[in-house]
DNA sequence: TTGTACGCGTTATCAA
DNA sequence: TTGATAACGCGTACAA
């Protein structure tokens, strides 16, 4: 075993002094051209590599970022941390993921454990538990220590940070449009309760297609399902609902569902019903989802480009770490949303 | 803007020293009841919490978890994520995490600057490239440097360290012995390039489980997908050889797939055959994913308990990051499989 | 009961 | 051209 050598140990072993090595390291001209040869060569023979714990505690940087998401057992997050990932290794930058389960506790546990000098920025999409409680003093005390802060996705309005979110609003538009264009009459909607903002945002899309087209909007086919964490048997309790949804309303011949796994189960509660298709019923889902492509039929959706959402968060957030004038502005990145049309909708 | 209170200002501010500050923090009874107090309300009031930098160029030890992985966009890598970040925080570690992106070069990358002092250990799963090339240097050297490393799923046979896997052998036998039971005779496998140890292993339990049932294996049954990474394109590839194992072989009534994806595909095409599921043809897949559960119909699989693998992984390397005398004893953990029934097969 | 000094690994400044 | 010293933030052995 040869555990990494330190410039101590160079110097020590080439009697010279520690900083004689560092400088040489670095090609300082203050060093002789001879010694500098002699220790770099030790240096590479030895492999030689500086600690990163010691840079970050003497430059009082870590150049790593702190993700926090909901969960990472979802494709949209995992797209986004891929992006995240990309621009950071591109930029120099670790990434370090902590996950919150959806619950506040954690969220803000992980983040204070990060906040100790781990990392020098967050990139975060806020819990559902946080949003229910609407308490944002982790954030605000956060950013008071000088930690800057990208929320994406589920963002919080009340925080002064930079934030990137896909357009929720255009996109749900653009999905009910599509369903209205190509037929569809009464076009029910699969949302999330109203303290996800997200869902909140996609509601109001379905509304204002709806009103753009002079379809009055009915509330019995409006369902917002309790979104809880999923487990099995919440599954089927959405289900469930989107059952009694379709029964209640035998007219039913569009479904715009706010994310992958309420489309999908609407798709199967249709076949339930004998409903073909897209014949007797037009479904398009909101989704970035490996779901989507490989469902049959395959699932019309608004693509949420998360890698691009990602990216953008990195950017931001690298940017402000790195500029010296920290100005106190910040900006809202709107990613587009893109309909992706396959098999589920005429 | 406050910025984080160190120990030096608490002194400062109480006119005491720093170390007077440090014992009081940790209740030490070698400082004053009152002074105690005093420093520890101070404390409290401005929310000191050490400097996790500090503590790790202290104390050697980061209290982090390198894990590296090919691809983060993968529901069995993050189940695994899940699973190692659930005995993490328990055990009061966080996770770091790096992308190979199926590529040698990132891997070494990655893994040369975690190395550097940011984590304790790895917990790893071997990039594509890096098995092609067999080139397993990188992993050599950093064992020497006495940083422990776990590997999971795709491991290095040569490489002696901890390792958890999935019982690829048993489950793939489970598989191919469920379709033959449920009466497929002539069963085709979908499979990787041999390079993959993980096809490997699956393969062969296919052949094992023909050879039990006094089955003759057929070469021309066997498909072997050249596995690069995917890619919109290479998707069509996929489809474009299962297409032609199906034309090819018109009495295929059985296909076992080693990964969910090429099941999936394998429904698809069978659908395009106009053949039905199960009635015609019985399919069962390999893997963790949301795919098969929520796919028309719901895929049989053999489930990997990707969570399992990533806690025992954890469990393994913090164990071994936390004994006194790090024995130099590896053991390879088997996590066993298990039968999903779905609808796929009868 | 409190404080001093040292070390973790590095770099920057200043002195020799 | 080289080296000693201080500093980043913390903990601890030892001295006062």
């Amino acid at each position: 075993m040869k555990p990494k050598i330190t410039l101590k140990q160079i110097a020590r072993e080439l009697g010279v002094s520690i900083s004689t090595v560092s400088k040489a390291l670095k090609d300082s001209t203050e060093i002789s051209e001879d010694t500098r040869e002699k220790v770099k060569a030790f240096a590479k023979f030895y492999n030689y590599r500086p600690n990163n714990i010691a840079l970050s505690l003497k430059n009082r940087k870590t150049k790593t970022i702190g993700i926090i998401i909901p969960d990472i057992v979802h494709h949209f997050f995992t797209k986004v941390i891929n992006g995240i990932e990309e621009v950071a290794v591109k930029r120099g930058y670790s990434v370090i993921v902590g996950l919150s389960n959806e619950s506040f506790e954690k969220e803000v546990l992980n983040m204070e454990m990060l906040a100790n000098g781990s990392i020098d920025g967050f990139i975060l999409s806020t819990s559902k538990e946080t949003l229910m409680q609407q308490d944002y003093h982790h954030f605000k005390d956060i950013l008071e220590e000088g930690i800057p802060i990208v929320m994406f996705d589920r963002i919080v309005d009340e925080i002064n940070c930079d934030k990137v979110v896909v357009d929720d609003l255009e996109g749900a538009k653009n999905a009910v449009q599509k369903l209205i264009s190509s037929g569809s009459k009464n076009i029910a909607i699969i949302t999330t309760k109203d303290y996800i903002n997200v869902g909140r945002l996609r509601t109001r899309g379905y509304l204002e297609a709806l009103h753009n087209n002079n379809i009055e909007p009915k509330e019995r086919l409006v369902l917002k399902v309790d979104d809880k964490l999923i487990t099995e048997e919440y599954l089927e309790g959405i289900e469930k609902e989107i059952q009694l949804l379709f029964e209640n309303n035998k007219d039913i011949d569009g479904v715009f569902a706010v994310n992958e796994l309420y489309a999908i189960t609407a798709m199967k509660v249709a076949r339930l019903c004998n409903k073909r298709i897209p014949e007797d019923i037009q479904i398009i889902g909101f989704t970035d989802g490996v779901l989507s492509r490989h469902s049959y039929p395959g699932l019309t959706t608004i693509s949420q480009h998360g890698r691009e959402v990602g990216k953008k968060a990195a950017e931001l957030l690298i940017d402000k770490l790195e500029s010296e004038n920290f100005e106190e502005t910040y900006q809202t990145v709107i990613i587009n949303t893109e309909l992706i049309e396959r098999e589920t909708t005429r």
